[in-house]
DNA sequence: TTGAAAGCGTTACCAA
DNA sequence: TTGGTAACGCTTTCAA
């Protein structure tokens, strides 16, 4: 369907004003000096006609759309749309605009989303996690410069990284530990996601560093979303298992259990403590505040911005992969 | 700067395949019959060159981008990335994709990004709430189809509309008021919004239908954050006015008001109850789950699609504005 | 059924 | 400093 309203083009702004479509472009872009008067009737045409460059047109020319492609997973996630913020920010002032897409965490429709993304000419591209395989990536880094979050990436235009679930985990358990807790409950994430699996093995590790057991009744799997915590924490109550303090998996999970036990007026954290990863906004405001581990979200947003815009041929900012860390907040309480 | 990894164009296939460029279009969109050994051929091609048409170049040429601008406030909003699946899930449908920009609120902000939107050509835009003037928006209207959520507007390329928060903030009170409370105070949003208005309008009009007086003192403005729900509670307290229920803006607005109540150990809604406003997910699972008036933005988002399809000559779905609702969870409780 | 060629709105090269 | 013009990669008339 063509727009109807079709705009001024530069060269109806050239005709108007008496000179060439070149010139109007060279006064456009400042690409070459331009007399004076020319000037000023090519200025006064432009505001007459409301004139705006078509950016379809120049991208064509150019072989630059000034566009960088995300493949988000979902456009309701506070966790992914946090680290969207932040590549906004620094590629909105590098003069970039966000394509953004969603795969849902369905690993054929991140590659279609990826080809649409490319099909575009978007000039770079942000692969937030999701379930392609390394390879797939690779393979698309050939045709556009790539940089993937959740996933350790070393291409010729490929780079990706992930912060260390592993040691965060390792510390909320130390915590939880230190805290007198021995029997403590792990609700997990989806096992096909390797930040999950790396905040298990964290669990575990742990547990057998200080010679706990790992009682495998304690540990049972949820969704990463506030329903499973619910339902977890649920199955965990319904086997009477004996627990003092609950891990989950991540915030949304922690939310969930959090319900559970309030459904059963079981005090958080009197009767039991509860600590989440990955400090979501609300945290902070969830009743008692959640002891949690923050991921610096924002940041690596901006970084990868950072790393992505040299291999545009832009000047990056600096790029320092942020830590995980413990926040302490009101859901863990000392045990004796 | 230019994408290196230059692609195969569509003149390359046709040399490839000993055929015009104009066959390979043809065969590529169906526009015509293509005899069989030709289509062989080129289709042996396409696979080899691995080619995949420039949208752009198509674009330029047919005069639309299929792509949606959407102009949201902010990328890390709850409220309006539901309404942006909406948005989302029936333009793909239609084989849109949407190219999402923030204008924080800010009303140059916003008119930037819109100019911006409208510079890529996108066939349509969305402007979600903000703080423009409707005649900026019937301005850009002569530019590109717009709806806009968030305000009532009637153009010939623009159209607007918003969901009664002023009865729906009513039905908010009505609840409170059959439940028993009697001083109840309201957390009000930003007074430049328009819903923040309604709301407070409709706390207003229903204690006075009620013939309940207003106690200016049991209202404060809030943020349509938590940290204002918060503030606004700690201020309440302070001040030592007597209330047994809150009427929060917004959910956010609840949750903070929620926690200040639980710095104090007043129980929620055994001491004092809370209702929101737009029933966002989590709300579900807050502790107690908060009553409050369910915003559909979900379905917000397909109507606004199903109304913008049609202006640019789609067929569009069902458009049914749909209705506030109010869901009650755990967080009134009557008092006698 | 097919090809030649014009054109979408720009930019940039080459001459002048 | 300026203009003419080719080119970016595609679609679509117009003829054949």
């Amino acid at each position: 369907m063509k727009n109807d309203s079709s705009s001024t083009t530069l060269q109806e702004v050239a005709d108007a004003a008496g000179v060439s479509p070149a010139t109007v472009s060279r006064f456009l872009n400042g690409t070459a000096k331009v007399a004076d008067d020319k000037r000023k009737t090519i200025e006064r045409v432009i505001e007459e006609l409301n004139y705006k460059p078509n950016r379809l047109a120049q991208s064509l020319k150019m072989g630059s759309t000034r566009t960088i492609g995300v493949l988000t997973q979902s456009l309701e996630s506070g966790y992914f749309n946090k680290t969207m913020t932040g590549i906004e920010d620094v590629m909105k002032a590098a003069g970039y605009v966000l394509l953004i897409m969603s795969g849902h965490w369905h690993a054929d429709e991140e590659a279609e989303r990826v080809e649409l993304l490319i099909g575009r000419r978007v000039d770079g591209v942000v692969i937030l996690t999701g379930n392609m395989t390394d390879a797939q990536i690779l393979q698309f880094s050939k045709r556009v410069p790539i940089v993937a979050f959740g996933r350790k990436l070393e291409g010729d235009r490929a780079i990706g990284f992930s912060l260390d679930n592993y040691a965060a985990a390792c510390s909320a358990m130390e915590l939880l530990i230190e805290q007198g807790h021995r029997r403590i409950a792990f609700i997990a994430g989806p096992s096909d996601q390797e930040d999950a699996r790396a905040r298990l093995a964290g669990y575990r590790d742990t547990l057998a560093r200080h010679k706990l057991e790992l009682d495998p009744n304690l540990v049972v799997e949820g969704d990463f979303q506030e329903s499973g915590g619910l339902l977890a924490v649920d199955q965990l109550l319904a086997s009477k298992q004996r627990f003092t303090a609950i891990f989950a998996g991540n915030d949304l999970t922690a939310y969930g259990a959090r319900l559970a036990l309030y459904r059963r007026s079981i005090r958080v954290p009197d009767d039991i403590s509860i600590i989440g990863f990955d400090d979501l906004h609300s945290s902070m405001y969830t009743t008692p505040p959640l002891t949690t581990i923050r991921q610096p979200l924002y940041e690596v947003g901006t970084c990868i911005a950072n790393l992505l815009l040299p291999m545009l041929g832009q000047p990056g900012g600096a790029v320092d992969i942020p830590a995980l860390s413990l926040v302490v907040r009101e859901s863990v309480r000392r045990i004796t």
